[in-house]
Formats: structure tokens, sequence, C-alpha cells
DNA sequence: CTGTTAGCGCATTCAA
DNA sequence: TTGAATGCGCTAACAG
């Protein structure tokens, strides 16, 4: 681990000269023998910048925070794969912070936004988490760039085609003459639920068929809790016929207990959900699910973040990639 | 973001007196009155130390980086989790790394190691990566960490029970009668491949019956592979009535062609694959599995990394937790 | 008990 | 075409 020092002084020049080859400064001349007996030496000593002194300079440090609520879902393994591979790209590395790691992993992100560790957050909102960290990155000035669900402060996001995703699914239903369409919804209050609430009932509406709210509950994107909606949903409204299911996770649970209250699927009960993951094709009875470019999300939150600020004029930004039905046997 | 100096100035006091404030030093005496004026106006400047400032000065970044082969895999999933859980409590934060990003990744990588860029190194090894990585790391004395895979060459390594996990596979389908055992293997060459190929042996020798290398076969972690050795391995060795598949993953794959190629599961085939994930509930014919204390191996990656070196004589660390049988209908 | 001093390794003026 | 000087913000010795 030599210093800039060390290899200037074995190649007889100034540290200066040897940083600027380093960095490939294009206004640098120097004779190109001289270059290339420094390149020479950086390359057979291995010398690589010590990152802490370049970043105590020039208050960068090549890492982007990625907030993510469980890396074990993957629809955020898909998106953080996005977002892995722009910022490759770009020469940042992630680093990944699950949020489920309590006070601990939210205190420690705190720091890192607040110590300059950290050249821009990507931050997958919701209410509990979001409030602390981003008012303290908006104060300290940490680019953030918000996943999926906007905040309504301004804050830029990078957002799903998600009413579209919604109507899409709600749409295919209704071509299999499904009169009674219930909705399976995400967690309540977060945009991203409503413009999908908002697709399923534009669909509805459309059709002329009841989109009325006692055909909709909200879940959580876990299997538990998907179930736990499901069965609530299913009791409440006996005459549903079929589901939009706003979460891949949360329609396992979903399946599982329709199976549970004796409805077949796809005869007595349709089920289509939105985001699709390899697994789905292997569910006990395949689901039908509407693919979302989770991974082209990751990319476009990172690339985002590194557009000098306010390049484009807009606030929030849709994720182009149009989202796609995926016909299987749940429906 | 104010700086330790302009705390200082406030504070009426000098830089050092801050900074060991901030640390807390025990050995620092001063008037109460002054500590508590300093934490005063700390807390009310939200001052924290710029990370880049304190790692020039202490070589220390509060960096770990974990490299894995696939963030979407749910079983890296769940490592990571036990990792970031560990990470979080000792005050570190992770930095990860899709080894599957490609050169560009891999370039990343082997700048932060060499650029003091992280405190320690958690790979999950396999020969191509690794070689570059772990010989960059070691010259560069960054404390690196295997996951899973031993490469024999000293470096130290956290483990699963894997013989014993495929032993508890085995003998749960010698226990059901079957006669004919495969194994669907991970890939060759890895150590944990040898050592689940080894349990499964064992558990047929102690049987009696036989464990020739024809009934083996090696496959990738993801569904397409696992679907591709399994139909060779069917056809090869048509009497094969049971199988005990070393990934999860693969396992969906093996399911899918065994389906394809007309076996019923488990009546003509049975199936057990090690790992669980909470998805094996919901495939189209329950997954009979070995659970693997998978968060463990993350956790238990990150508190060896953090150990002083050496502390404990062994090279190879075998993650203690007992592998569990989760008996399902495949089998 | 507290303050002063001296770098950590780098990038960047400005001067030569 | 190159080099010397300076300071990023912090901490650890050492002075006072």
């Amino acid at each position: 681990m030599p210093t800039l020092a060390e290899i200037a002084k074995l190649a007889g020049v100034s540290p200066a000269v040897v940083s600027r080859v380093v960095n490939k400064d294009k206004t640098l001349r120097i004779s190109k023998e001289t270059l290339e007996r420094v390149q020479e030496i950086v390359r057979e000593s291995g010398y690589t910048a010590n990152r802490a002194a370049r970043s105590l300079r020039s208050t960068e440090t090549g890492l982007i925070a990625l907030v993510v609520h469980d890396v074990t879902n993957p629809v955020y393994g898909e998106i953080t794969k996005g977002a892995n591979a722009a910022a490759a790209a770009a020469g940042k590395a992630i680093l990944i912070s699950d949020a489920s790691g309590g006070d601990e992993g939210t205190a420690r992100l705190m720091e890192l936004v607040s110590g300059r560790g950290i050249d821009g957050l990507v931050l997958q909102a919701d209410q509990s988490l979001s409030d602390q960290v981003l008012a303290r990155a908006a104060r300290e000035n940490v680019p953030t760039v918000l996943l999926q669900a906007e905040l309504g402060d301004g804050m830029p996001a990078v957002v799903l085609p998600d009413k579209e995703a919604a109507r899409l699914g709600t749409r295919h239903l209704i071509d299999r003459q499904h009169k009674a369409i219930g909705c399976l919804a995400t967690a309540e209050g977060l945009s991203f639920t409503e413009n999908r609430i908002e697709g399923w009932r534009a669909a509805l509406s459309e059709a002329g068929l009841p989109c009325n709210d006692s055909l909709v509950r909200y879940s959580l994107p876990t299997i538990e809790d998907g179930r736990r909606a499901m069965e609530e949903l299913l009791k409440m409204q006996p005459d549903i016929s079929a589901i939009l299911c706003c979460n891949v996770v949360s329609a396992l649970g979903a399946m599982a207990a329709a199976r549970d209250l004796g409805r077949r699927i796809p005869e007595d009960c349709a089920i289509v959900a939105i985001h699709d993951i390899p697994m789905a094709d292997f569910v006990f009875v395949p689901l039908t699910t509407v693919e979302m470019p989770l991974y082209e999300l990751g990319r476009v939150a990172i690339e985002q973040l590194m557009t000098p600020a306010g390049a484009s004029g807009r606030e929030t930004l849709v994720v182009s990639k149009a989202p796609r039905l995926i016909h299987r046997a749940s429906s």
C-alpha cells in the first residue's frame, strides 16, 4: 500500500504529477517519457489512491446507500440488482441497509448521512423510517431519491407505472367475465398503493362494474399478512370471484387463504398479482402476474441520483418500460 | 455540517477536547460543567464527525463488503439479513456487491480493497471471482472471511453443517423406503458441494444402499440449470425413486423436470431440498426441505471478521445451529 | 485538567 | 513542463 509520495519519489517526480497522472488530468503536459515511467511504477507497485484521503479532499465517497425493507423479498432483490449495475457503471458502490434492522441500523444510516459518508441516498420510503432519515438527509444536503413511493414533500421520486399495471391486471379479469373483483392492496397511505387502487377502480368503472371501498383490503407485503387480509376480504365479500393482488408476496398468502376457505383457484376465485418473480411459475396454482420493470426502477433511481440536481424539471420520474401481463393458471 | 473546530470555538475549548468528548474518552478528566456545555453544543448543532477525516486518521472505515452471487436469490437474502444485523450491532455498515455485476463490479471491489475503503471482506467464494479479489485482499491485509466455501488456502471460512444436513435429508428418504436415491449437487469443485455429497453418501452407506457417482449430477443454483441437471439424471438413471437436491432454487427446476417427464411427486420421485425458504410451502408440490441456519451464517461471518485475527485457533468455523428437516408433500 | 501541535494521504492552487 | 505549499477534518502525543 504505497502512497502518492512514495510513488513520486520512486519516479523522481513530485506527488502532484503522480496525482494528475493517476486521475488522467487532460491538461497535464509532461514528456511522454516521464508519463510512461510514472504509469509503469504505478502499475507494478499496485498503487491505489487511499479512499479516505481522497474523500476528505473531494467530499465524494463513491458510495450510495440503498435502503430497503426486506432484503429477503425477491422483489427488492431485483431492484437492488438494477441499482447495483447502474452504480457499478458509474464507479459507485452500493451500501445496503435493511430497514428492518431496527434502530441500530437507522442510527448507523443517520451517522453515514450526517458524516458525509455517502454521496447519495435511495430510500424505499415508508412513513416510519423515512421521516427521520430524510429530514436529516435534506438538511445535510445529501441527494436523495425516493423509491416507489412519493411522500408528497417535493422530494424526487422514481416510481413504477402503477396505475397502468393495476388496470392491466384488472382488465384481464374483466375480460374473463368476472363481475365482482376485489383488490388486495399494499400498505395504506403509500402513494403507489393509491395509484394501484386507482388503476383497479378505473378498469372497473370503464366496464361499468362496482368498485366501492368494501372491495378493498390493505395488506403488508408478507405471506402472513396477505393471508389475513384475504381471509377478511372473502368473509366480508363472499360474492367476490376474482382478486387483483397488488403484491406477489402477499398473493401467496392470499392463495393459501382462498384454498383454505374452500375456494378453488381460478374457478371460484381468480387471482392476478402485481410483480412477476421466477417463483410465480411454481406456485401450487401458477400465478398470473403483471410484470413490472423492477430492475429498471433500481437502475433509474441511481441514474437519477447522479444527474446534476434538478437537471430534469420534474420531481417524480416514472419508469417508462410498460408493465406486461403474464397469464398463468390462477386466472 | 459543523466541524470539530467550529464546535470547539463555540464551546470555548480546544478541538481535542471536543473530539474526546464525542468519542467518550474515559481517560479524559474535565469539569462536569465543560463536559455538559460541550455535549449540549454538539447535540444542538447536530454535529457528526466527518467520516473521511476520521477514516484517514484511524484507518478504519466502518464498512464491510459483502460479496454475493445473486441478490435475487432468497437464500442469499437471508444471509445478508444476518450479516446486516451483526454489522449494525457492531457499528458497521454493509456494502453489498453482486458478483454477477461483472467486471465493473469486480474492479470496483478491488479498488475498495486496495484503497482501504473497507475494514473487512466477506466473500461468497467461487473459483472465478475469488482468486483476484482474494489475492489482493490478502496482500493489502484486509481481513477476509469466506462464506460457505473453503478454498483450501488457509483463508478463514464460515460454513454450514453441510454434511449433517445432507445426511439428514437422505436419511429421511431412506426411512421412507427409497432404495435408489440420487443427488442433485451444487456446483462442482466447491467444498460445500463435496461435503453435501459426502453426507448423502454416508447416509446411503450406513443403510447399505448404492451411492456411486452415476447417481450424482451437478447443477448451478438456478431454476434453469436445476431443470437441465434433473432431466439428465432421470434419463441416465431411470430407476431413481428419490432425489436429494442440494439447493432449493435448483430444486424448483428439478421438480418441473420430473413433472414434465411424467413423474408424479412424490409417488414416482420424492424430493428433498437443502435450504428452507418461505416459498417452499407454496410450490406446486410443497417441498420437503432441510432448513439451514442461513441467518446465523451471515451473522457469524461478520462476527468472525471482527474478532482480533486468529483469536480462535481454527481457520474454519462451522455454524453450530443444527439443520432441521421440514417435511412437506414432496417426499 | 486542558490546549497546542503535528500529521494521516491526497488534490490543487500558484510559482518556477 | 514540473514542483512546493497548503489544507480537507480529525485524533493522538505531548506540553503546559
